[in-house]
DNA sequence: TATTTAACTGTTATATTGTAACGTATGATG
DNA sequence: CATCATACGTTACAATATAACAGTTAAATA
């Protein structure tokens, strides 16, 4: 369970960055993506592309796959959001900016997911990498379990 | 690229070692399961379900989607594959006995997977997550790049 | 201002990946 | 032999994702 005490604000943070990184990027932050990335937002738990076309459809008749999927291509190409590719999800990314070495803590119970970066896997994978003389381009790291509230409830 | 020598070797090391291991669990290890094994570790990347589907279909005309995930399941259940998420694939696992701390490294040339166990890597991801107080169930780690060989070449 | 151009969006169609549900066959066990 | 669980066959469909092309918008430039 993400402790976000406000969820409202992060929200708005979130779009207030997005809103800012667009600016300075010269991005086309369109009604759209900022829809998109809204519903994304609306939850700290990964979505599915189907569930946010369901809901665009709600008030954008004309929604249809490719409209989400090219919004959240997007939105991924410009790190606002990940996909997380054990879920086949997508999930806001609190910190666009710093993209690197961020990993995914998924709980399996209240499937709320949390983006932690650690230079120490950082570190650990670049050595192992270093050590098989592979080039790292992207790594995913999805850990799935229990998050701390989580694990206090039996299964 | 995988430098395993004697692929047919390979083969035939990774069959043997599921029949020893169907055995000693009792586990049905029937043609089916024996041929899609086998399909899967003629090579060193991963392979799709469908192209799978299309192999077995050669020889066994009712092979349908369910023959082909119901297969893998059991492959996957009892260790001998994994699902590599970030390519919706599935290749064979060298070490079916030894399950833990493996991740992978995936040339996005030669499209050949590398399995690594790292206990580095694994006591970050442990340190890490005990700082978050998550209890893992399972890590994925997939590591996209380019391997030794492939990054001597021009893209 | 008019024109051009690139990016965004609409639309249709289809590809790819994966499951549900139920029936049949087969082989182990009492 | 009976029966029971597991594997497999079969049909149908659900879920995820992309291709291709047409129309629209908005920014840039002449």
């Amino acid at each position: 369970m993400i402790t976000c005490e406000d969820h409202r604000q992060c929200i708005t943070n979130a779009m207030e960055l997005a809103d800012q990184i667009c600016e300075e990027k010269q991005l086309k932050f369109t009604n759209l993506r900022r829809d998109v990335l809204r519903m994304i937002w609306e939850r700290h738990a990964p979505q599915k592309a189907y569930d946010l076309l369901d809901k665009l459809q709600a008030t954008n008749r004309s929604a249809k796959p490719a409209t989400v999927y090219r919004t959240l291509d997007f939105l991924k190409e410009n790190g606002f959001i990940h996909k997380v590719k054990s879920l086949n999800a997508f999930v806001g990314c609190s910190h666009p900016l710093k993209h690197a070495e961020c990993y995914f803590l998924i709980c399996d119970n209240c499937k709320e997911i949390n983006e932690c970066c650690d230079g120490d896997i950082t570190s650990a994978i670049n050595t192992m990498t270093k050590k098989n003389r592979f080039f790292v381009k992207n790594a995913t790291v999805e850990i799935a379990g229990r998050c701390n509230e989580c694990s206090k409830i039996a299964e």
